[in-house]
DNA sequence: TTGACACAGTACCGTACGGTACGGTACATC
DNA sequence: GATGTACCGTACCGTACGGTACTGTGTCAA
């Protein structure tokens, strides 16, 4: 196997980012012009998936291959800063700060349900998740752990707390955070998203995301809530 | 994109396929050598990923290119025949014949969940749904499809006789078949299938298998269970 | 004005791989 | 023994693509 041995630490920043004019630090020390690069990519992969070639990166984001090189590495470098790029914009729903109530937890369940469910279903995560799942098949990037740590492992973290103040509060009950993580996960994505990457035309809509949002969140609370 | 029009046929056979010796009738029409070729082609997924050449095949199954182009047309070809292939192999877990108690019907689904999931973090069942995503993303064949229709397709359709039966019976009660499957299927896999294809190492043994079977049978019999 | 620099555009190189062609061998059938 | 066939092994061809080098241009700074 002919490793190309992609640098390890971030790309070599020859132009200092630009700071973009409205004055918001996004995208974790990119230039704007970086960042057009990176958005070109994104729509190649969500049209094409991970099979575009560097070439049509530089044609679609009118710059050198030769840049694309320097300021990435090798392809997998592209690829990589393109998924930890798009990672770092994808907010989670804010989770209610006040004192928790059962409807309270059971909507905050619902939303957080409704919004993964969003996301997972757009043409973007899919792309990405592709790329993702077929790049840990060979060992050759660490795309797989990107998106894992993003996904189903930061989905949990951002869970866990709510578990866990719920059953301070007293509204829900179970032995390991882990497995109530495991089964609220289940109940709200089931085979939705394999499906969908699998190349299922069929898609719930937003109305649909709702009701089975719902319908995960009202399950978990019977399984697990109290009272 | 070029596309390589493959033959929508099976692949042509030259040689007739050889019943083997015992009589079994496996294989939909390949000839042993055939499939002693598509062995060493899942070898190489589970091995390499989806990013084999076919000379690697050729190498590994002692045949020639020419043999390979003859059998199945081209490259896609070869994949396609392996999935179907594999996928023919796959055995569901018997359902209870007899008349349904609620013990019988908890335990069919647990031992439903154990079969699936053993085999859902199997290696080679991860190799090929890795490759079928990966392949639904660049519409170049219908690998997707095919996984997609032997892996939550089937497993639904063996399902829904024994919800329906159950409801029959008087043991579960539910408005729609399809939400029933889904839940099941949500609480038996939940995030484990995209976690093993996004390259985490930890998978479940047979143990932990059992434990989260019998749990989602549980979980499932409290959310539709009647009486 | 001049130099340094960042970059676009493009030509170029090496290689890996899909697909084909061909020679050689074993075996079967007449 | 002659002919045909199914196959292996390998050489070969065309191309696509990753990666590099070179040229031209606009910009900034001294």
């Amino acid at each position: 196997m002919t490793l190309t041995l992609a640098p390890d630490t971030a790309p070599k920043q020859t132009a200092a980012p630009v700071e973009s004019a409205s004055g918001v630090s996004t995208g974790e020390g990119l230039s704007e012009r970086q960042q057009e690069v990176l958005d070109a990519v994104l729509k190649l992969m969500v049209a094409e998936g991970d099979g575009f070639s560097v070439a049509a990166v530089a044609r679609a984001a009118s710059c050198s291959k030769e840049t694309l090189y320097k300021w990435f590495g090798d392809r997998d470098g592209l690829l990589t800063a393109t998924v930890r790029w798009q990672a770092s914009k994808v907010r989670m729903p804010k989770l209610p700060q006040d004192k928790l109530t059962r409807a309270g937890l059971e909507a905050a369940l619902a939303g957080f349900a409704t919004s993964w469910l969003t996301v997972l279903t757009g043409d973007l995560s899919i792309a990405l998740n592709r790329a993702a799942v077929s790049h840990a098949g060979s060992g050759k990037s660490r795309l797989g752990a990107i998106v894992l740590t993003n996904g189903p492992f930061a989905m949990r973290h951002r869970l866990e707390p709510l578990f866990e103040a719920g059953r301070a509060e007293g509204l829900l009950s179970f032995d390991q955070v882990d497995t109530a993580c495991r089964t609220f996960f289940g109940l709200a994505v089931a085979d939705t998203q394999i499906r969908a990457l699998l190349g299922e035309d069929r898609r719930p809509d937003a109305g649909e995301i709702q009701t089975i949002s719902a319908t995960a969140a009202a399950h978990f609370m019977r399984l697990y809530g109290r009272g």
